[in-house]
DNA sequence: CGAGTGATTGAAGTGGGTCAACCCTCGTGG
DNA sequence: CCACGAGGGTTGACCCACTTCAATCACTCG
């Protein structure tokens, strides 16, 4: 007998049980009440005063699916908005003029994407669904209008973009380590970022394949299989396939040399 | 004999020639006019009307100067403003809880720095002189009070921001090339850049050490050392420690597959 | 002039890449 | 309902680009 995946972990039951009590038709456009989001606490800053939260909702913000496997940004495009996503997981990347994929990042709930095109008004990276997901549309002439109004949301943004650089200096420094080292810095994060929004941090189903692992971590996919198997063979994770168990954090934590603060 | 670095090439006659007629006491703090700056056309882009220059001058800038080696940013210290390199060069770097460190980029003239610390209102990077600098300070304040005025300014913090993402996913490509493509990279990167501030890009005096370009492209200093040595016998480039010339362009474009529009 | 920092060069070692064979799982269509 | 094919994953053997260690050299600055 086999175990359906959306019993298992990450993000379907959750997602329904949501849905019961916020109907919105899956990829219909509607104006949205920011406030009964259940992405609202990760989304928006804590800081955010509920009066400001009501000038959040005086822009129009719509909903979009997103396939598994289809792309939401196209490297290229123009840029007219950017997007949070409230359900589903995305991968970023850019492709170097010889061709190469790299990838940059992994979204998840609560994540924007899209931000980079604010510049050029062009994006510069693709974000493609690796499950089933849905996002939040915000238009960009709506942003340019808040900032001016709510100096909260100014530095919202501002600290959006400034993630982004913090994600990407840190990405930097992963390159300079070991494979064991970036693979177990990268389930670090990952089980972090799921116990944040209230998954299980210690069991899991990966949503992306060796190779995506590989082109974010900069290896290959043999390498990321052998540093599994590695990783398995000491103790420190249970892995078959895309089902993931980390069974010793401390071990993880003595490989990255980073204990995560709770 | 030995030749005066300070008239090889880069900077200095180029400063000098300003200081007659801009005479800034060196580290000096008073109002600055933006409209009279040298570097104003790297500084505010193009697209600002003199209009909104004006508005720019409402702002009080001051001006530092930091000696060769000093920092002017520590990771950790309090954000309260902004820089922009006038004259000089800097590099930032972040250094990991292990204690590595790595370089994040080289800031010429017009280039910002500190521009990470908007969100958590902290500097996570290190910006260190490595020669003789000058830079201006503008005041966060003052940057979320024109961001409300001026929509035109908003867009130009967005796209430093911006520029500096791109930075980052451009780095990230670079570490998976080869060693020589990296160089080769780094050398056109870095001509471009003094290209368009004026200076020769065929001569140069580096400003940084063998160790800190091997920082910057993920190499140990003996594999950069190395490579400018096969670099050098193939013809590409002459190189005597820090001084370089470029001696064909179009082998250099042939290496890194990127041919740069003139 | 001598110490110290930065750069070059050689020799030997190694982590991850490359190539290749094989396995498992799942979806599709006969 | 089973066969088959494709995509994803594992594992082994070998290779090579870069690292590591070490010796030596070249400037520069008290």
């Amino acid at each position: 007998m086999t175990i359906d995946k959306h019993n298992i972990v990450n993000s379907s039951y959750k997602r329904d049980k949501i849905r019961m009590k916020n109907p919105i038709v899956a990829g219909g456009k509607k104006k949205i009440n920011c406030n009964s989001c259940h992405t609202r606490e990760y989304c928006l800053p804590q800081s955010m005063s509920a009066n400001d939260i009501d000038d959040v909702n005086s822009i129009v913000i719509t909903r979009k699916s997103i396939k598994k496997g289809q792309s939401l940004i196209r490297a290229g495009s123009d840029f007219h908005s950017i997007y949070t996503v409230r359900t589903g997981f995305f991968k970023t990347s850019i492709t170097s003029p010889s061709g190469q994929e790299h990838l940059l990042d992994f979204r998840m709930t609560g994540d924007s994407l899209g931000l980079d095109g604010i510049a050029k008004k062009v994006h510069l990276t693709d974000s493609i669904a690796l499950e089933d997901s849905n996002v939040c549309i915000i238009q960009y002439q709506d942003i340019e209008k808040m900032s001016k109004i709510s100096t909260v949301f100014l530095n919202h943004i501002f600290n959006l973009m400034s993630k982004e650089l913090n994600r990407e200096n840190y990405n930097l420094l992963m390159l300079q380590m070991n494979a064991e080292e970036r693979l177990a810095r990268f389930l670090q994060n990952l089980t972090q970022n799921l116990k944040i929004r209230g998954y299980s941090p210690s069991e899991l189903l990966l949503r992306m394949t060796r190779v995506e692992i590989g082109q974010y971590l900069g290896l290959k996919l043999e390498t990321i299989s052998r540093t599994f198997t590695k990783l398995s063979k000491s103790g420190v994770v249970s892995i078959n396939r895309r089902h993931l168990q980390i069974l010793n954090l401390e071990a993880l934590e003595k490989i990255t040399g980073v204990t995560h603060k709770t």
